[in-house]
RNA sequence: GCCUUCGUGGCGGAAUGGUAGACGCGCUGGACUCAAAAUCCAGUGAUAGCGAUAUCGUGUCGGUUCGAGUCCGACCGGAGGCACCA
């Protein structure tokens, strides 16, 4: 069809533009609702038609929102630190602040082709000095309520990319950012404390609506277990070697020990090991496998025996052997562990491997041919000995304490989060090294510590930051006795900009903090969180860690940021595959929106399916529901002068009233668009339709379809633009049918159809179906076991 | 291995335990046109039949129910997450 939507469009987006129709108000006797998605990085690739669906869907959320009377916050703005643009900085030798400048004003542009409904008044960046000064503020905050340490540890290390990451980051022993398998590396890193929240992260997760599988993964991500340490005394030595087990109860069934290869006793009693080259060859080749090498469970078990150090069984004075294995963890429980190869997988392995003796104290099973993990009778463990798992657990643990040599403890997979990169393109940690006083904290009055422009950017081979290389930079004076000090050249990593950038949304231009506490009384929650399934325990953690924090210290008026959390489904290729260039399967908006229109665009995405799942493109898709808009433009040829609403048209349009709002409102905006569709069809097959009929069509698609609808709503003249008009309501009256057709099913098959009056008298109801002809042959002659009536629904016939 | 999910036409996908396949794509036939595009009309789960209709049909096998895509159990397959966490 030939009409200019571009210039629909564009004429559309300027006027939205020019009377600030998407200002939210920081001060409003209205019922505020803030709907945020996640925000880009905006890369050099651009705009990608998986963003476009996520937008629009909240869009057309916040959209709906406003027009139900709400002050809506829907914000935007840009995440530019990290990895990409520091790349392109290293390639090409440009500051990385230029090329962040052009991407941003790139994916800006294609933003606003699309008429999203942003307020751009409160846009920012993460990189804008006005803005990190306030991530360094606060981590000062950290710094000073004792959260942020600095700590010499065993860090997971990128050999490629030459950081430290954090746990998160390097899950699974790979590098997030390059894939490479991680090392282990010793150095002195900025901490952020996040195991002191390890509980309230958990218990926080009450409060929040986020979908159960988020949840699950955040709480196994924290991992919080409840056990007991235990203390085995050396032999001859006054030392004792701590575990952490979940199974004290199987305490008796203990016959060796095994402690990580870092264990810090080894060093200790170096001297008392008398296969001391043996044990540090192991240590060495330790620490030289990669995490993936180290943690492969179906690789054979590797250890070496402590000769010279034994240690006693607290419960039964029974001597036994230290090994040290990596398959003991040094950073989880105490680093070492108590093995019980009767009842424990690993343990039995290395015991079979080893020839250890395996002693059983729990009935069941067959230990002659693996562990047996199950439950059962206590055997062989005297004051344990008939009782079930919990009961044995509880006496072991009165019994440890009782004697001082254990007592429950709870340990969390979570660690401490390592704050440090030794990278260029991020925000400076704002702390001043003094060799007289330690480390001091960047005077408030000097933040924030700008970002400087080094010779390169390549990280260095000593693994320091490249920041370290401007002199001028790094030296500086101790804010505490004015003499020579240096500056700490460790930027903070990608998620710190991150974890508190939808407060200063509330309050973006806002000089004498994060946020006015005003503003941030007012929006309090976020209402609606949205952002991708890859985020759920690494941003989502972090965010709500950096908050709680900020509530503990009276910053933030709320402890859980964020109400509600859902998960957009990825835009797979015509092929079904991811998009990537490689695959050559990326569609590109832009050419979208050139060729079929931005409104287009947005409709198809919202009809591709379930929002939550993934959907592969299809452009044939995408024509179709071109078609359908334009189908839509098409019903002005149709518009007579008769007022209201058609009559045989009232009950449809009020029943799909209430499902487009329903559905947009609970994110089935694939089945808004179908009643639309169904609505237009019956539009389709009338002569004529009136202006009312045709200005409501348009007003439930405006969410969708933005531009197109505003277009024909002004051309035809049939009332204000959608943007200063209330959401229509629906007349419940209208909506209830007159009659129903309803199956007629003779033991369980459907046999006719038949229509009915709404509510219509039960016996009735039976008289029209055993009318049937259809009916009747299945039912003449035999006998009527019973007949079921569920009212306007289905007869169910049974005989015999 | 554990946890979470999902299995419906040629395709994307609809279905508060109540007429499975809405809506869209694609395809087939027709109308309009010199022709094409666009548009409009009709058809479109499989099999049999001119047809009314019948049988089968939501991964597989069982179960509950008057009635199961939907609930329960076992299994098969795909996707995602966790995984030597003591």
């Amino acid at each position: 069809m030939n009409y200019d939507f571009s210039a629909i469009e564009k004429k559309w987006q300027k006027h939205w533009d020019e009377i600030n129709a998407f200002k939210a108000e920081n001060k409003s006797d209205k019922e505020k609702y803030y709907v945020l998605v996640e925000f880009p990085y905006p890369s050099g690739a651009g705009l990608h038609v998986g963003h476009v669906r996520s937008y629009t869907a909240l869009d057309s959320l916040a959209r709906i929102k406003r027009a139900q009377g709400y002050n809506v916050l829907f914000p935007m703005g840009w995440d530019a630190f990290g990895a990409p643009a520091e790349q392109y900085a290293i390639k090409n030798h440009v500051y990385p602040a230029n090329m962040v400048k052009e991407c941003i004003k790139t994916f800006k542009n294609q933003i606003k082709d699309l008429g999203l409904s942003f307020d751009w008044s409160r846009e920012f960046a993460t990189t804008d000095p006005e803005y990190y000064k306030w991530t360094q503020w606060q981590f000062l905050e950290f710094y000073k309520a004792g959260l942020a340490y600095k700590d010499l540890k065993e860090i997971n290390w990128c050999p490629k990319c030459k950081t430290g990451l954090s746990n998160e980051d390097a899950a699974g022993g790979v590098c997030e950012r390059c894939g490479t398998p991680t090392t282990k590396k010793l150095k002195n890193q900025w901490m952020l404390k996040m195991s002191a929240y390890a509980d309230s992260l958990i218990e926080g997760l009450k409060d929040t609506e986020f979908l159960d599988k988020i949840k699950t993964a955040q709480i196994n991500w924290i991992g919080k277990s409840i056990g007991a340490e235990v203390d085995f005394s050396l032999k001859g030595l006054d030392e004792k070697l701590s575990v952490f087990t979940t199974r004290c109860d199987t305490l008796f069934g203990v016959t060796f020990m095994v402690m990580s290869p870092e264990h810090k006793l080894l060093e200790k009693y170096k001297s008392h090991i008398k296969n001391i080259e043996e044990v540090e060859k192991y240590q060495e080749e330790a620490k030289h496998k990669s995490e993936i090498e180290r943690t492969d469970m179906t690789k054979e078990k590797t250890g070496v025996k402590i000769d010279g150090i034994k240690a006693i069984n607290p419960v039964n004075g029974k001597e036994i052997e230290i090994w040290i294995s990596d398959y003991v963890l040094a950073n989880y429980g105490t680093g070492a562990i108590m093995a019980v190869p009767a009842h424990d997988e690993r343990d039995y392995e290395f015991a079979k491997k080893f020839g250890i003796d395996i002693v059983p104290v729990i009935e069941g099973g067959d230990i002659s041919k693996e562990a047996y993990v199950g439950d059962g009778i206590h055997i062989n463990s005297e004051f344990l000995d008939g009782l079930g798992k919990e009961d044995a657990i509880n006496k072991m643990i009165e019994f440890l304490e009782k004697n001082k040599i254990g007592k429950k403890t709870v340990n969390y997979k979570l660690q401490d989060w390592i704050f440090s990169r030794q990278r260029f393109w991020g925000e400076p940690i704002p702390m001043v090294y003094c060799e007289k006083c330690g480390w001091q904290m960047v005077p408030y009055e000097e933040l924030p510590v700008i970002l400087p422009d080094v010779p390169s950017y390549e990280p260095t081979d000593n693994g320091e930051s490249p920041l370290s290389k401007v002199d001028e930079w790094v030296n500086t004076t101790c804010p505490c006795c004015g003499g020579k000090a240096k500056r700490e050249t460790d930027t903070m990593p990608n998620w710190a900009g991150s974890s508190w950038y939808w407060i200063r949304y509330m309050d973006p231009h806002c000089e004498t903090g994060i946020a006015d506490m005003d503003a941030m009384k007012y929006w309090g929650q976020v209402d609606l969180y949205n952002g991708g399934m890859e985020h759920a325990t690494r941003h989502l953690l972090y965010a709500r860690f950096w908050n709680q924090f900020l509530y503990d210290r009276g910053i933030v008026p709320v402890r859980e940021p964020f109400k509600k959390r859902v998960a957009h489904g990825m835009i797979l290729g015509e092929n079904n595959e991811k998009m990537s260039k490689s695959k050559g399967n990326v569609v590109n908006p832009d050419d979208m929106v050139k060729t079929y229109g931005a409104d287009a665009l947005r409709t198809y995405e919202m009809f591709i399916g379930d929002y939550t799942k993934d959907a592969s493109w299809s452009e044939n898709g995408l024509k179709g529901c071109k078609k359908f808009l334009d189908r839509i433009y098409r019903l002005e040829t149709k518009l007579n002068n008769e007022e209201g609403y058609s009559k045989d048209l009232e009950s449809d349009i009020n029943k799909t009233i209430k499902k487009v709002t329903d559905d947009i409102l609970t994110m089935n905006y694939n089945t808004a668009v179908s009643s639309l569709m169904i609505l237009l069809n019956k539009y389709d097959k009338k002569d004529s339709i009136t202006k009312k009929d045709y200005r409501i069509i348009l007003q439930l698609l405006n969410p969708i379809a933005p531009h197109i609808t505003e277009e024909l709503n002004e051309v035809n003249k049939l009332g204000p633009e959608f943007t200063k008009s209330a959401w229509p309501e629906y007349d419940e009256s209208k909506i209830i049918d007159e009659s129903y057709e309803i199956g007629v099913q003779v033991n369980g098959k459907l046999r006719a159809s038949i229509t009915v009056l709404k509510d219509e008298d039960e016996e009735s109801v039976k008289e029209k179906a055993f009318k049937e002809e259809n009916v009747k042959k299945y039912t003449d002659g035999k006998d009527i076991v019973k007949t079921i009536v569920i009212p306007n629904k289905i007869v169910s016939i049974v005989v015999k």
